[in-house]
Order: structure tokens, then sequence, then C-alpha cells
DNA sequence: GTAAGCTCCGTACCACTGTACGGTGTCAAA
DNA sequence: TTTGACACCGTACAGTGGTACGGAGCTTAC
């Protein structure tokens, strides 16, 4: 079940130095060095790394996921607190996003509206003052 | 009209550095250093900043946005395929937060009827593959 | 005319998120 | 047993987006 570090890696579709960055920055937990061979990454960190990265994929940072990951330890009622944390600042970025479609959305329209090539709505909304 | 760059740096609401910084970026053009005296930032210099700012804002990068200047002198259906790309990452990005927000809801509400406390669901489903 | 407060400029540094390098150890196949 | 590929490890470097600092020079107000 366990891989070779290269394996992980090919499998994850990232780099071996990212692995060992996440070791680094205690993401995740570096396999024991057996006696004889190579360390082995279990199944279990090979997902927790596609947790990371799906995580980043959301716009999380590294910082966020490291605390994401650390409700590990505490208790239910804890993590239950953290989470409700996270779920809040997930509903924020997904607001902040959804102003920042509609922005997109309206330019874009504009746009498809404009006649003149030469001339681009886009442009002049960029340069005025919110 | 044109301002020193502390003017400058106060009406748009940033460090002076972050200009000096976009003049070695090669994003805002320096003005001209005039035999006497300081540096004066004209009118169009600001409404760049402004451009790059509002840009940033709408979740582009500065290379981005200095592919965006470039585009100025382009036709605005170059400037509309852009924008596009973007919005399409932007919705992607929200559809994901979506399924995260929902999947911590749940979670959440279990942590809810849990009675263990020694026990968390969200940590179990942690462990698990998204 | 002098002090306070700007500007100028180069350089250094920051956090973040990796990537690369070089020397050495280990493995597996011929 | 030798060879080539991979692992290990520490350290250095890279790109992004700034921020800070220090020692000049210049301006403005008193």
């Amino acid at each position: 079940m366990a891989k070779t570090i290269s394996k992980a890696a090919k499998e994850l579709g990232i780099n071996i130095e990212t692995i060992r960055f996440y070791e680094r920055q205690k993401l995740i937990q570096q396999p024991p060095k057996p006696i004889q061979g190579y360390r082995q990454y279990p199944e279990k960190t090979i997902e927790r790394i596609r947790f990371i990265k799906n995580a980043q994929e959301l716009g999380f940072t590294l910082n966020e996921v490291a605390n994401l990951i650390q409700l590990n330890d505490k208790p239910c009622a804890q993590v239950q607190i953290l989470a409700e944390q996270k779920l809040a600042t997930v509903k924020e970025k997904i607001a902040g996003l959804q102003r920042l479609e509609s922005a997109l959305n309206t330019l874009v329209s504009q746009c498809h509206h404009n006649l003149d090539d030469n001339h681009c709505p886009i442009i002049d909304s960029l340069q005025k003052n919110l």
C-alpha cells in the first residue's frame, strides 16, 4: 500500500520537493526511516497531501490548511468551533468571489454590446475610482 | 494637476514604496526628474495605478495586469477574452467553495448530534479523500 | 538661514510557496 | 559486483508583491 516518495509524488502529480517542503512545514508527518530501505509514504499521508492541494485550490493558504489539520487533536466541541469559523470564512470568500463574478460579468457584457473595437469598456472601467 | 509621490500615494491610499515598486516593475512610467524639485506624478499615472489596484481587486496578478496594459492599444475583443478566462476561473472557485461549504455544514451538524466528545466526525472525515 | 519634513535611490529584507543542487547512501538488476 | 536509478538531507535560490532603511539632496516655513 505504502509508496516511496517519488511514487507518491507521481500519483499526486506534484514535485518530490513539494512533499519534502510540506514535511518541513509540518503539514504532513515524515514517515520514519526504516533501518533498511527508504521511507514509505502510507495512503493516509497521500490523502492528506491531496487534502492540502484541494484546500489550496479553493484559496486556502498553507497556514489555513495547517489550522484545518490541527483540528485533529482537539475534542469534538473545539473542532466544531473551528469548523464553524472556517465555514464563516468560506462564506465570506464565496461572497467576495461572487461580487467579483458579477463585476466581471458586467464588464464582459458591456464588451459584447460595444461596437467600437478600438475602445474597450473594461479598460475604461478599470481606470475609474471605485 | 500633477502631484508629488506622497500626495499621489495618499490619494490612492497606498504606500509610497508601492509606487516605486510598480516603477521598477515597469507597470508605470517614472516621471522625469526635473532639474529643480521633485518628480511630478501626472493624473494619467495615478489613473494607471488605480487601474492596477482595481484589476488586482478583481483577482488579476501584476503579470496579468501588465498584459491588460499592453492590450490598451489592442482591440476590445482581446481584452474581453482575458476577462472571460478570469471569469471562468472565478466560477470554478466559487463552485469548489460551495462544495466545501456544504461539506462543512454536514460535518458541523453531525457534530451537533454527536454525544461522544472524544470522537469527532470531522476528524474522521479529514482522514478521508475529499 | 536653519530646521523640519519631504524626496530620491539603492539596497536589504519580509512572507509565501515552492524548486534546484550537490554530495552521499541505498537498492535492484545484469 | 558493478552500474544506474532512486532516496536522503541540508542548503541555496526563485518568483510574487511588496515594505523598510539609511544617507544623501531639496523645499518650505519660520
